[in-house]
DNA sequence: CTCTTGACGCACA
DNA sequence: GTGTGCGCCAAGA
């Protein structure tokens, strides 16, 4: 049908983002490396960013490898995103830091 | 059409 | 242990 082969790998970023558990949290390098190339951390951060369903998508539960808030939130800011993590049981180690160790999602 | 930046992560000097 | 640059791809100006 059409031509999605370009965002096959945007696709691919969403279905394992909405495969996050809830409570539980991702790393971008971690949903790059699940669809194939560690390197393409950088185009998860596009693919959300392009995030075409905001609330069907959790990309509130990515953060970067050291569980920082993404500064550019789709859903309408980085304090939206920490408020969306403390009502899934989410705990922070600093006021835009995701304890990872705790919730970091392992497959 | 070309150049730069960008929700990142890692290898190398 | 620290500092710098590179890789990957897409979109905006």
């Amino acid at each position: 049908m059409g031509k999605d082969s370009s965002n096959g790998f945007f696709e691919k970023v969403y279905e394992v983002v909405k495969r996050i558990p809830l409570g539980k949290v991702a790393t971008y390098g971690q949903i790059a490396r699940l669809c194939g190339n560690k390197r393409m951390s950088r185009q998860v951060g596009w693919a959300l960013h392009v995030n075409p369903q905001p609330f069907v998508i959790p990309c509130h539960r990515v953060v970067d490898r050291f569980g920082h808030l993404a500064g550019a939130f789709a859903f309408g800011g980085a304090t939206v995103q920490r408020d969306l993590l403390l009502g899934e049981g989410v705990t922070f180690v600093d006021d835009n830091t995701v304890d990872l160790e705790r919730h970091l999602w392992e497959e």
